[in-house]
DNA sequence: TTGAAAGCGCTAACAA
DNA sequence: TTGTTAGCGCTTTCAA
């Protein structure tokens, strides 16, 4: 009954159907200008007839193509967060407007955007999926200074771009956001709404990410005389912001004023403000970064730092696809201007 | 200097080097037993030497398989969910402990797992990738009575399993949870405590796992003797949860239990609760579905409904592995047995 | 145990 | 404009 022993049609079969050649039939598929639109018309209906369907390692044994690019979200390893690898990356916002924005440009495209998770176990399966041929290349959101993946791909001729700055000189593109400013304008706000003592949540400092955004703020908060740098690592989860805003109450307890690193965090420490008794944004202001849709769930809504990520995925994809079609040409990088958002909370 | 215009080596350059036939390499490779030791090891250090990956394509040109199997995240079409369904998706814990539990299967087995998004404007893409032969099956998250998807991928004679009981027969095997047995529980723990209006926010209800716990909600408080079956409709989001519970407040305010059909509507829900002024869970007892991640970052942390999702994604791998292997064998599917988690919501 | 040879289904020169 | 033909890189009989 299921009755699918049985081969799927082959391009023969077609042609045969038809009464033409397997190139002819080849070029209907193919979308080949050069073909008599009536012999093209019984092509079709052979097609649609037989129910044909192109294999597509044949193809791409051929065309060395797969028309398919990875997303690939990458951690070298296991650093003791509170939360699992995949549980953090499934949470988090970040990873649907990334996949939106790349699919923006690939669909069109007719290119398949395929999403792999390479924490460690899954690693070496990853890299052997990549260099099999299977994609014509990949994404690569890798947040870690010490994450080897970029560099082995590159070694591997795989091609790339990456989602940030990478920790290590790697030959390849990347896009990014300009973190520095982005925090710039966040600790501006705050100092302009008259705010003395300022603190930050950062991100894993092993993150490129978070050490700009630390760096930024260090420079920021100089540039308005504050000479104390209070700042507090968490993970970039809701709850590790709720951990380290008890932790900067604690050590803090006069900060009125707070830019945490990613709008998680953000939304995680507003609650644990609130329940210490802060009212937000009176007693403590607070500035997020991301502009992900957790800034519009808190309460109050959250003040943040846009980065258009959407746009960014977007520009990756673009950044691929010519490195794919031109693998002689040298890396690009294109970096983004962030944005405040100004909602209550700040 | 990138140095990738040239192809990579072949199984025939390999044997060249190692001075056999490509047979031979091939055995090898595929870890035949049949292949004297000594030859073995001088075909594996030509192919350290030439830095031989077997192309995946030629191979699965000739084997009929790719030893990979995608897992597909399904959405009909848009039905003007607040949040869009990228958001939900990658938002929602749900997907990460799925690909989590079918890893744990397929990795072992050196078998790919492929995430794709298939909503409306993804579909056709998807669709394709799946009918090309790109995979041998998949795993389809589809959560609406009405998606056609698992219908079609059924006819097209696409290995697949499901993830809940599909909305229509289908001829293919499922896997879920007891669903009304699992409300049974909750509203019976509610009851226990003494409540006397119990309330449930529910899921989308074109989905049958929202059906199928309204349902059962419906049968167990009537078991304890209520007649009124309050409920709102939800979305499954935390924004969501909120603003069912908003609703309920106005029309319940005398609701002192409720069953929120997941965690995170329950966090939502939670959340706007206190901010009414309601003690949990002593003015109103609170119990969520899943015994996801976010349960445990609840204020206070929820009482819950486990389903055992890790296991259930792992058996969905299994199911889809023996159909692969079996197309012939009749679908088969299980069922899984909830637990009643208790935190302190409840 | 090893090798020779025949394809898997497709695309792309090249000829006609 | 169409058809013929030669592979793409691999696995797998079948002989040796």
């Amino acid at each position: 009954m299921t009755g699918s022993d049985t081969r799927p049609p082959t391009l023969e079969q077609v042609a045969n159907y038809a009464g033409v050649s397997r190139a002819t039939v080849s070029r209907v598929i193919n979308g080949v200008q050069t073909v008599d639109p009536e012999l093209r018309r019984t092509v079709e209906r052979a097609i649609a007839a037989t129910g044909y369907v192109p294999n597509l390692a044949a193809r791409s044994l051929v065309t060395r193509r797969t028309d398919s690019i990875a997303l690939v979200v990458s951690e070298p390893e296991n650093r003791g967060y509170e939360t699992p690898f995949l549980t953090r990356t499934f949470t988090d916002p970040y990873l649907g407007r990334v996949t939106a924005g790349a699919q923006e440009v690939l669909r069109p495209l007719g290119i398949h955007l395929v999403i792999f998770l390479a924490d460690p176990p899954a690693r070496e399966h990853v890299m052997r999926y990549l260099r099999q041929g299977h994609v014509d290349g990949a994404l690569l959101i890798s947040s870690h200074v010490d994450d080897p993946l970029p560099g082995q791909l590159v070694d591997l001729g795989v091609p790339c771009v990456l989602s940030c700055r990478p920790g290590q000189p790697v030959h390849t593109s990347y896009v990014d956001v300009d973190q520095r400013a982005g925090v710039r304008m966040a600790v501006d706000r705050l100092a302009g709404l008259g705010r003395r003592c300022i603190a930050t949540i950062t991100g894993p400092l092993d993150m490129p990410a978070a050490q700009d955004r630390l760096a930024g703020f260090r420079a920021a908060v100089a540039a308005h005389g504050q000479t104390d740098v209070p700042y507090v690592e968490g993970d970039f989860t809701r709850g590790g912001g709720e951990r380290a805003a008890r932790t900067l109450l604690a050590s803090h307890p006069d900060v009125d004023g707070v830019f945490v690193a990613n709008d998680l965090m953000a939304d995680g420490a507003l609650r644990v403000l609130q329940e210490a008794g802060r009212r937000v944004p009176d007693d403590v202001a607070v500035i997020g970064f991301d502009d992900s849709t957790a800034a519009l769930e808190c309460h109050p809504p959250l003040s943040t730092v846009r980065q258009p990520v959407e746009e960014m995925a977007g520009e990756m994809a673009q950044l691929l696809l010519t490195r794919i079609r031109e693998p002689g040409r040298s890396p690009r990088s294109v970096i983004f201007n962030p944005e405040l958002i100004l909602r209550a909370s700040a």
